[in-house]
RNA sequence: GGGGGCAUAGCUCAGCUGGUUAGAGCGCAUGCUUCACAUGCAUGAGGUCACAGGUUCGAGUCCUGUUGUCCCCACCA
């Protein structure tokens, strides 16, 4: 047999095992008729992504339930792939481009498009390889990208039918602009946060008199741009003006008054200049009033013709000057701070312009309904279900979505003109003539679907749809997603009504929300703080295991987590336990090892047995729950303390001593045992229990493979646990007492019990002795013949006496004496007060009040025991 | 303005549908170099579960309110 290494060094067999599972096709998903799928979608990250901590937990959690799933016997596909991340890849070759001296414009669409997909062969595979690190265990075979031929597919057959069905329109409407990126954003793709701004007061002198309105604006620059002045109608102090012609200064247009209930009075000077090209609210006020929409930017952020003599400024510039020139023209009334919340480009942060432009739409509200609908009915299930109310007030709320975009790495929209006729064509492939006039001169839409378009179909897109392929038949719909709760309206949402539509089915069954994975001091991960951590030079320092398990330990779904450096090491020593239990195992392990049911076994067999069962019980539920953090926790402490610290040093006076039958016998229950622990630990720490399982003798093929251990009835022995749990606490109280008085651990003290448990006394005696630092264990009947000057104290199997002479101060015995008997008089109080209560009596449950019966009585007698002790002294 | 989270040991956090003496890790104290592991072992100190009410035989857990704190959305030009 190999020799294990002595000590546990990830970086030695990771990626060997990696390879191992690649070769062997364990990830390979099959669509087998005689197993039950098991289908996870994988958030595809972007291709320009890095591997971040918030994709290390996401890959963790996933995976985590995954090979559970698989070991169960499921038929599982983990659909692994990537997004093609329309703006911020484009963002970022735009960029490359521009460092080269060139730009997309220059280059026409197909030499930027053959550059962006070079980039993509270069780049995109990056984050694949980060997470076979990781140890993702998904079918690489599907890999599958958003902008593939599938996907490309799937996405002109969704926009057709939804085109066809007048759910996606094309109309003029105020949409957010980012100057930067050169394209119309979605509402979800702003990021708004408070900025430092100033109000500046105008005024607009009222025609043919002396007097004026004053207005205040946080963007000088639009008022090029204004088509009236609006106030409330029942604000008395302009009601004289409603109705009356504004000169809108250095514009010279005139414009009206308005009236309308959007003003509010409280707010500014109670006077509104409307800009309905470049404000939403005003938009709304044109449309009420037929107000004309001038619209005065180019897509660039520069004033266009329609600002005169400020054409071709920069917005801020032409601001600027036009603040400059108010206060010349003595117009300017004040200049006050303000912050106010800004709208930024989720991509490059610039300050978007809300700008009028005629775009591509989806209509929601059809489509939200029956979304909120499924998750009313269960049909899909948000975990932790508080989400679900986030969720329902995204979709109650939702205003059409914005879809086209004007970029070229992306699903160019499947819309054809018609040069001659003008004739508006969607179709699934390039017609080759218009349908109306038989023109063959037609060009199609140049703009591009939002990213998060393709990405709401990707559960089903990924399988083949619309095409009926097995895959879609079997695997669809899938059984659960995992994300965070900050991409439940991008994503999530995007794929429960894209589902329900195109398929009609939800898309997944659950919808699993983790949180962010945040610093050392709580704060958010981010670029610009320059406070993320790296999860490849964490995974590199202490192996990927350790950092799986550190992520999804002490976490409740949902919560957000601080990652530090401490709990990965938490976790690696962890592992090293279990490297190192293992190792002891195997070198103890010689000669046949009979199977566990040839075996006679012992209380402590028994007890480290039915240990296990509970264990496995308890972390199969969490696990079906999701709770991954109670699993864990359930598993760590079995495998560390129960078996570590208890059942391998209770295992060692039989693997040391003379009776090769009770020696062999132990070494089948150690075996046993390890392999469980090893096959329960396997989806949390997949390679170092893979590697070990190697080592083991009986093991057959992969632990990924193997069998997840199921719950025996059989091997429960619940009664015998229990009463070994007495063994136990005999150790741990005789431990307690030699430290309590002084006595050195290594002496040795002989033991002296009054106990109706002498059998299981006798039995344990050797590991009592060696676990406890005992000399030898004598059976009394009462303190009296238990030597000089005893101390003593009870236990749940009776009382122990340990004759100390010298060592022991009687003053601060009696006094250990007391405080222990002050507490099980406070015990026994607390069980009465109880037990006198009738309403507990009649109303709790039998088992309670029967619980609660038996521990006074314990703790009577205890009493009592330390009442006769008290007087010996 | 709307929605949501959090408040439990010095720190970071678990605690499911209400029922043990409220737990873990780290830290702290004390003691252990014996052959799996000092990335270890043993023992221990440390909590009026934010506050006030309510429901209940019974509340860290459910309800109402208060305070503090964080997040998301909307947004006053």
């Amino acid at each position: 047999m190999k020799e294990m290494h002595t000590t546990y060094d990830p970086k030695e067999f990771e990626d060997r095992v990696y390879e191992k599972w690649m070769e062997e096709g364990s990830f390979r998903a099959e669509a087998d008729p005689a197993k039950i799928p098991f289908t996870v979608m994988m958030p595809p990250p972007n291709i320009t992504g890095q591997l971040h901590m918030g994709h290390a937990m996401d890959e963790t959690i996933q995976d985590v339930i995954v090979r559970f799933k698989r070991m169960q016997g499921h038929s599982v596909l983990w659909l692994p792939g990537t997004d093609h991340a329309s703006l911020a890849t484009e963002h970022k070759i735009v960029e490359k481009l521009r460092a080269e001296g060139t730009s997309k414009e220059e280059l026409g669409r197909e030499e930027f498009l053959r550059r962006a997909w070079a980039w993509k062969e270069q780049y995109g595979g990056t984050i694949i390889s980060q997470l076979k690190k990781l140890g993702s265990s998904c079918d690489w075979s599907r890999l599958a990208f958003t902008l593939d031929e599938k996907c490309s597919r799937a996405v002109k057959e969704a926009f057709f039918r939804l085109y066809n069905k007048g759910l996606i329109y094309r109309g003029s409407r105020i949409i957010n602009w980012c100057p930067d990126c050169k394209t119309a954003l979605s509402d979800e793709e702003v990021a708004y946060s408070e900025d430092a701004g100033n109000f500046w007061y105008f005024n607009y002198p009222v025609k043919g008199t002396e007097e004026y309105i004053t207005i205040a604006t946080t963007r000088p620059e639009t008022m090029l741009g204004d088509t009236a002045v609006a106030v409330n109608p029942s604000d008395e102090r302009y009601a004289k003006f409603v109705g009356k012609t504004l000169i809108l200064p250095i514009v010279g247009r005139e414009i009206p008054v308005v009236a309308d209930d959007y003003v509010d009075m409280e707010f500014g000077t109670g006077a509104v200049k409307i800009t309905p090209a470049h404000d939403p609210n005003d938009f709304e006020v044109g449309l009420r009033h037929n107000l004309p929409m001038i619209r005065v930017l180019n897509d660039d952020g520069t004033v266009n013709a329609e600002g005169g003599k400020f054409e071709g400024l920069d917005r801020y510039e032409a601001r600027k000057r036009i603040v400059a020139e108010m206060g010349e023209k003595g117009l300017l009334v004040k200049v006050e701070p303000h912050t106010h919340n800004v709208g930024h480009c989720h991509r490059c942060n610039a300050v978007l312009e809300p700008i009028v432009s005629k775009q591509w739409f989806v209509k929601m509200k059809p489509l939200a309904a029956p979304a909120i609908h499924a998750v009313m009915q269960n049909k899909t299930k948000f975990v932790p279900d508080r989400f679900a109310k986030i969720y329902f007030n995204w979709l109650e709320n939702i205003r059409d979505w914005c879809i086209s975009r004007q970029l070229w790495w992306g699903h160019r929209i499947p819309v054809w003109y018609c040069d001659d006729c003008g004739e508006t064509i969607c179709a699934r492939e390039t017609p080759q003539k218009c349908p109306k006039c038989g023109s063959e001169r037609l060009h199609q839409e140049e703009d591009c679907l939002d990213t998060w378009f393709s990405s709401a179909l990707w559960p089903f897109s990924t399988l083949g749809w619309p095409e009926e392929t097995e895959d879609f038949k079997y695997f669809y719909p899938t059984d659960v997603l995992v994300t965070g709760y900050d991409i439940i309206p991008f994503w999530v949402m995007r794929m429960m009504f894209s589902g329900l539509e195109q398929t009609e089915k939800v898309p997944f069954r659950d919808v699993l929300i983790h949180g962010l994975v945040r610093d050392e001091q709580g704060r958010k991960m981010s670029k610009s703080l320059g406070n993320g951590v790296d999860p490849l030079e964490v995974i590199e320092k202490y192996g990927a295991d350790s950092l799986r398990l550190s992520l999804v330990t002490g976490v409740a779904p949902g919560n957000d987590t601080r990652f530090t450096d401490a709990k990965v090491e938490a976790s690696r020593n962890f592992i090293n336990k279990i490297w190192n239990a293992s190792r002891f195992v195997l070198m103890n392990a010689e000669g046949e090892i009979p199977p566990l049911a040839e075996v006679r076994l012992q209380p402590a067999d028994r007890w480290i047995i039915s240990r296990l069962q509970t264990t496995i019980r308890e972390v199969t539920l969490s696990l079906q729950k999701y709770d991954l953090g109670i699993a864990a926790d359930k598993l760590t402490d079995f495998a560390w303390s129960d078996f570590c610290d208890w059942y391998i040093e209770l295992s060692k006076p039989a693997l040391y001593g003379d009776d090769a039958e009770r020696k062999r016998g132990t070494l089948s229950v150690l075996m046993f045992v390890l392999e469980n622990t090893l096959k329960l630990l396997h989806p949390f720490i997949p390679f170092v229990t893979e590697e070990i399982y190697g080592y083991l003798p009986h093991a057959k093929g992969s632990i990924i493979t193997a069998d997840y251990p199921r719950y025996n009835t059989k091997l429960a022995y619940k009664k015998e646990a229990k009463a070994f749990e007495g063994v136990i606490d005999l150790i741990k109280t005789v431990r307690a007492m030699k430290v309590e008085v002084g006595c050195p651990p290594t002496k040795k003290v002989p033991l002296y019990l009054v106990t109706e448990q002498k059998r299981l006394v006798a039995v344990n005696k050797m590991s009592i002795l060696r676990l406890a630092g005992a000399s030898d264990v004598d059976f009394v009947e009462s303190g009296a013949e238990a030597g000089e000057k005893p101390v003593s104290k009870v236990c749940e199997l009776g009382q122990i006496f340990i004759p100390l002479g010298q060592l022991v101060d009687i003053e601060a015995e009696r006094k250990r004496l007391e405080k222990e008997l002050e507490r099980v008089i406070g015990e026994i109080a607390r069980a009465e007060s109880k037990l006198t209560n009738k309403n507990f009596v009649a109303k709790a449950p039998k088992k309670l009040v029967e619980d609660e019966a038996a521990k006074k009585e314990k703790y009577l007698d205890m009493k009592a025991r330390i009442e006769t002790q008290l007087k010996l002294l």
